[in-house]
DNA sequence: TGGGATTTGTTCGTATGTATT
DNA sequence: GAATACATACGAACAAATCCC
C-alpha cells in the first residue's frame, strides 16, 4: 500500500504494483530531461535502482514504450526515445489538430472552476521558473493536460497526454537548454480567451503557441552523457 | 524465426516474440467479435491455449490493456474491455474529430496508389461479406486505418488504430448481431469523393457514415456466453 | 465469519539472441 | 569468423490477494 501523486495532482491511494512507481519516477525524470533522448535504460540497472527485480522493471519500461518515452528494439534494449525531426512535425501537426477540438469544446461548455484551475496552474508555473526548477519544464506540459482534462473526455485526456509528452521529448533533443521557459505568457492570454469564450482568439493564441514551441525544437541537436543510476537515485522518492 | 501476417496484411518476418503472437490472436479475436465484451480472460487459461506459459499471455494482456481492448484490475485479473455508453459518446466525437483531418490531408496530397488501394481493400470488404466470414467485422475497422496510412503520419495511424478499437468493440457490445455489413455502400463513395479530392463532400459522407455507426451502438446489449478456451482455439493459426 | 481453491504479482535461474573484439 | 560479454526472453516456483462455498 504506497501512496502516490499521480500526474494530475490527485492523490491516489491503492495497492500500486511495483511497476507503477517505477513508470511514473521513470516517466518524471524523462519529462523533466533528467535523462536525456537516447540514454540507454538497461533492465537491470533500473531494477537494482529502484531495488525490485527486471521484470517490474521491463513492464514499466513497456508502458513507457506504449506512450512513446522509450523505444524498445528486440534483444537490444530499451532508451529513451530519440523522436526524429520527421516526427516531431507529424507531433506538432497532430497535436494542433488535437488542441483546437480542446478549445472549441472548452468555449461551448467550460466546468464551473475550470478558469480558477487553469489560473492556479499558470501560477505554480510562475513559482517553479522563479525557482529554476525541474519541475517547471513538466509543468508546462501539463498546463495543457490540464485544458484536456477540463473537457471530461477521457479518451482526448489520453491523446493529448501521450503527445504531450512526445513533445516535451522533442524539445529535449532539439530544443535550447530551458526551453520550456517562454510560453508561460500565452497560457496566460489564452486563459483570458477562454474566459470570454472566444474560440476565434484562443484558437489563434493556442496556434502561435505551438508554433512558437515548434520553432524553438528546430534548432541544432545536444549530445548525450548518460549515467543512470545517479541520476535515477534523485526520482525514487515517491511524491512530487 | 516466424513468419505472421501483421494487421495491415504486410507480412514481416522476424524473430517475434511470444507475447507478440499472442497479442495478435487476441487482438482480432476481440475485434471479429468471438470474444465479447466481458469475457474474463485469465492468465493460466491464455497459456495454456497458446501453449506458453502464464509470463507470455500476461505481457499480451498488458499490451491490449494499453490499447484499451482489455480491462485489467489490479489483483483481480484481465477481461475484454466493456465500453459504457458515455465513452463510447467520447470515442465517436473524437474519432470524428481525427477522421476530419485524415480527410483534410489526403484531399491535400493523395498518395500514388491510394485510390487503388482503397479500392482493393473495399473489394475484399465485400468478398468477406458474401462469405458471411467474421473477418469483415474487422476489415470495415481497417479501411479506416488505411486512410490513416495513406497520411504516412505514423502517430496518426496509431491514434486511429486506438479509436478504431474501441469503435469496434463498442459495437459489439451495443450494436446488432452482424453490424459491420452497412457501411461498405459508404466506403465506396467517400472513395469517389477522395478521388475527386472534394473534402467538403467526403467529410460530409464520413459525417454521416459514422453517425451511422454510432446510432447502430444505441440499440440494446446482449449477453455473454464465455467459454475461452474453445473459442481461442480458432485463433492460434498464425496467417490470416 | 472462515478456510480452501483459484488467480494474480513477483522473483530468479536458465536459455537465447546480439554486438563486439 | 569465432569467442566473449552483455542484455533480453521465457518459464517454474513462491507469495499474496481474492473469490467462493
Amino acid at each position: 500500500m504506497i501512496k502516490i501523486a499521480s500526474d494530475n495532482g490527485q492523490v491516489m491511494s491503492t495497492n500500486l504494483s511495483r511497476s507503477d512507481a517505477i513508470y511514473a519516477s521513470l516517466r518524471r525524470a524523462i519529462l523533466e530531461q533528467a535523462l536525456k533522448p537516447g540514454t540507454k535504460l538497461p533492465e537491470d540497472s533500473i531494477g537494482d535502482t529502484f531495488g525490485v527485480s527486471r521484470t517490474s522493471a521491463r513492464n514499466a519500461l513497456l508502458r513507457l514504450a506504449s506512450d512513446g518515452l522509450v523505444e524498445i528494439k528486440p534483444n537490444r534494449g530499451a532508451a529513451v526515445a530519440m523522436p526524429t525531426l520527421e516526427e516531431a512535425e507529424e507531433v506538432f501537426a497532430l497535436r494542433r489538430c488535437l488542441e483546437r477540438e480542446v478549445i472549441g469544446r472548452l468555449c461551448k461548455r467550460m466546468p464551473r472552476d475550470g478558469i480558477d484551475a487553469l489560473i492556479s496552474h499558470v501560477r505554480e508555473e510562475e513559482r517553479a521558473l522563479q525557482a529554476s526548477s525541474p519541475r517547471s519544464i513538466r509543468l508546462a506540459g501539463e498546463f495543457h493536460i490540464l485544458l484536456a482534462e477540463l473537457t471530461g473526455s477521457k479518451l482526448l485526456i489520453d491523446f493529448i497526454s501521450q503527445i504531450v509528452s512526445r513533445s516535451s521529448l522533442i524539445l529535449a533533443r532539439f530544443g535550447r537548454p530551458h526551453s520550456a521557459e517562454c510560453g508561460i505568457d500565452e497560457h496566460v492570454q489564452l486563459i483570458e480567451a477562454l474566459k470570454n469564450l472566444d474560440a476565434e482568439t484562443a484558437m489563434r493564441i493556442m496556434d502561435h503557441h505551438l508554433h512558437a514551441v515548434e520553432d524553438r525544437a528546430k534548432v541544432d541537436e545536444k549530445d548525450d552523457g548518460p549515467d543512470i543510476t545517479e541520476i535515477l537515485s534523485r526520482y525514487i522518492s515517491i511524491s512530487d
